[in-house]
DNA sequence: TGCAATACCTCGTCTGTCAATGTATTAAAA
DNA sequence: TTTTAATACATTGACAGACGAGGTATTGCA
């Protein structure tokens, strides 16, 4: 069953830095990569991928280069920039609170323990 | 600190049809009480909570009424449709496969145990 | 009287996703 | 030989969601 893309909005930038924090890269790879790595579950379309290879690569986060490759189609590879790596990391941290935070709010009643609030309005 | 929104975006629906799970509520209570639950790291902000409801009002997830207090700027209650119910419950497993996921996606070399993959291509 | 809190609502802008479409190379199948 | 499939990159235009900025109205307090 795949997941609708919408739930992993904001977080294409950090699955790709991610894998490009495991070695340089190139967009098809990646792709094939990110699918495997979910079981299918996650297919990061195309337009998707370039769009934030641009982005990011605007932002200083990642860098570019040809390929060397003599036969076969030409490869655009990624490489991480220090800042890159930083933003990874980050982003990293980011999500291990969104996480929290989720598991937190998204709770129903019955099916989950129930955190005791206090709400000051009302 | 706060989370940036974007790495909730695809859950604010979600957010709020758990909060009505836990009984009737309205707009500025619900802003209020996912402030607090959340320590003040997610702020909601009105223009997409009313967005929010709106959508899923015609969706058929939520229904509305007005309150009958006597004094007091009026409140519009919203409240959980059968539909609703459903769609939170579903929302709650989509969640927990996504957090699979990420904490799969998410790691960081060194940082988190590495995971045996066979890519098929190269 | 003025201000803050409660409570609701909308418009326009910005950003990210993606279907559709296009190009080029190589190898294998028909 | 021609066709097909896989590899590989790239752009455009439409669409949806978040939100800054602005608006209205009520109540109570300083």
């Amino acid at each position: 069953m795949a997941l609708s893309s919408d739930l992993l909005r904001g977080y294409t930038d950090t699955v790709i830095l991610c894998q490009l924090a495991e070695g340089d890269s190139y967009g098809y790879a990646i792709s094939k990569q990110i699918n495997a790595l979910s079981g299918g579950q996650l297919e990061m379309k195309e337009a998707t991928l370039y769009t934030a290879f641009r982005r990011m690569e605007q932002m200083g986060l990642i860098a570019s280069y040809w390929g060397t490759e003599g036969a076969g189609a030409r490869r655009r590879y990624y490489t991480l920039t220090p800042a890159g790596h930083e933003k990874a990391q980050e982003d990293i941290e980011q999500w291990q609170q969104t996480r929290r935070l989720l598991d937190r709010l998204l709770s129903f009643p019955g099916r989950a323990p129930k955190i005791e609030i206090t709400v000051e309005n009302e």
